[in-house]
DNA sequence: CTGAAAGCGCTTACAG
DNA sequence: CTGAAAGCGCTTACAG
């Protein structure tokens, strides 16, 4: 291995100003400069990370932790945390993926390590044990999602309240009046503190007021049967129904089959918008589902960017909230009688 | 941040003792273990990973490399993941996700700055760039998948003759004599050297001729439109046809969908089976999918636990092909007239 | 602008 | 069985 003393050695200079080069932390004359930086592409040197993070204190490694709830890990996960790979490469920084408990002992466990500088908590609850135990420990960390009252604490979030209101207007707009939503299924315990759930029904609570629809919300959970299962729900208990709103992807899915299974015509009978999903989600459905596109890309990018920026010592990043974007595809139309 | 040397301090030893009963690494007495192990515990003691990692020239971190192909990273890819970062955690590693491009220029840079002690490898061409940079370079790493020649090369792979005998075995039995092949898009110019497709397609000609089956192959990239399409080519161009196997998920989706578009019953009419698919990809069929489940997890295990063995300098694991495993699902059936 | 030296928190021969 | 000491490859005051 190539040490920064044969660097040196070879230039001719002290390892410290090999050091200041490298870093860029010191002054240093384009001479003594362009000595080093030759010396080390002839020797082919490349720093040692590890040893860099013993004498710095800084790691440049952080963590994203994942709680192993009954969500599965799909595309939606996998673009939060590839937007955050990225957005830490960028960074120079690496991320490692966490799938820890969600009572943050093990979370606890492996931050004692020393390992990371930080920690990116996704699918936060709203009374999130993690983080109580990284603001005792000191461990900076950055929220994808957000807890009850998430003042003061950095993070980033979906705009629920945004999302519904441009997806129920756009129905709306359309000429629909009687929109259900199909929210998630907060009477399972382990989603009943879940952010996503309660805010967007919450959300359609507020904005069908506002609208004068009139609210009709169930529940399902996150499979295409459930999905299928409620399509039959909501046409034999709400048949005036033309417009359905679905919180969760795959049983957006399974009410856009279950409808057609049932002989409804989508989107001509009734329409339906996922109000969460991402693009290659909405391609599995015929037709192509038209979706509120969940930015999980942003969203990772922008919730490593504010681990990193509290790292850095830089200006905090406000916190963000991103609504989900209306994107186009063949379940949506006027309704029929409108 | 309590160290060793506060440790040694409070138990009256010396800090190498402290080093010895926390690596169990020499023998030591048990009083003296026990006054060790009341101060770590005393103090709340947690060792700093990065100055072990220093002083032993082991992390104990082992990447994942990931090509960003023209794939997504979705369930399969999950699978893979998750069940490699529980091996690794299982056996006090930690895993690093590292998406880097198919040349091996990004995999070069990020070994070289010693971070992680080895690399698994994901997505192996037939021809990878990526194995040979890691052999001259010297780090541990191995496969999932493999290359043309892998022998002496530490790997897991899915045994896709098996896989596709077992299938074709299946449907053989349920009286299918026409098979179709939905293979991987070979003619695309990234999948050529696309180990899955090749081998798929490989042993379909081979077991297909041994069954007396006769051979028809069509191509389809992984999308539930090219499926859909090549649902239509196929009851157009061979409509004896009374099964097909696909090798793509999401194409496999396509195709069920696309063949009850056209009026067809799956599986009364037509039989579907899909070659390599994830539990959660199966159920977003209606009918739900009958499967060759993909042995992700096995694999992401079997990988990790290969690498580690090198690592600690253990026997190394041989080789291992893992078959897809039959998993009954709705679109299969005898056929009509059989 | 550059260098000598201490130190980051461990592991590991080596000696006893 | 235990300890004193060197060393892993860097960074960073401190001095000049």
């Amino acid at each position: 291995m190539v040490t920064m003393r044969d660097v040196a050695q070879r230039a001719g200079v002290s390892i410290a100003t090999v050091s200041f080069v490298l870093n860029d932390t010191k002054p240093v004359t384009p001479a003594t400069r362009a000595k080093i930086e030759r010396a080390m592409t002839e020797l082919g040197f490349r720093r040692n990370m590890v040893a860099r993070a013993l004498a710095s204190r800084r790691t440049r490694i952080i963590a994203m932790a994942y709680p192993a709830l009954d969500h599965r890990f799909g595309f939606s996960a996998a673009e939060f945390f590839t937007s955050a790979a990225d957005a830490a490469r960028k960074q120079d920084y690496h991320l490692v993926l966490w799938p820890v408990g969600n009572d943050g002992a093990e979370l606890t466990e492996l931050v004692g390590q020393s390992l990371v500088d930080g920690v990116v908590l996704m699918e936060v609850q709203l009374d999130d044990a993690r983080v109580g135990i990284l603001q005792s420990i000191g461990t900076p960390f950055a929220l994808i999602g957000r807890t009850t009252t998430p003042d003061g604490l950095p993070h980033v979030d979906i705009d629920f309240e945004t999302t519904v209101e441009n997806a129920v207007e756009e129905l709306y707009g359309l000429g629909h009046r009687q929109i259900v939503l199909v929210a998630g299924d907060l009477s399972h315990p382990s989603f009943r503190n879940y952010g996503p759930y309660v805010r967007t029904e919450a959300a359609y609570r507020r904005v069908a007021a506002e609208y004068g629809v009139q609210i009709v919300i169930l529940e399902s959970s996150d499979t295409t049967r459930s999905g299928q299962e409620v399509a039959a729900r909501v046409m034999a208990e709400h048949p005036g129904t033309t417009a359905v709103l679905v919180v969760n992807e795959y049983a957006a899915l399974g009410v856009v089959s279950g409808l057609k299974k049932l002989g409804h015509d989508v989107p001509r009978e009734i329409s339906v918008l996922a109000l969460l999903m991402s693009p290659e989600t909405a391609r599995l459905a015929d037709p192509e589902l038209t979706i509120m596109r969940t930015p999980g890309p942003e969203l990772g990018q922008l919730g490593t960017e504010a681990l990193i920026r509290q790292l850095e010592g830089a200006e905090p990043l406000p916190p963000q909230l991103v609504p989900a974007s209306y994107q186009p595809g063949g379940t949506t139309a006027r309704p029929r009688s409108g």
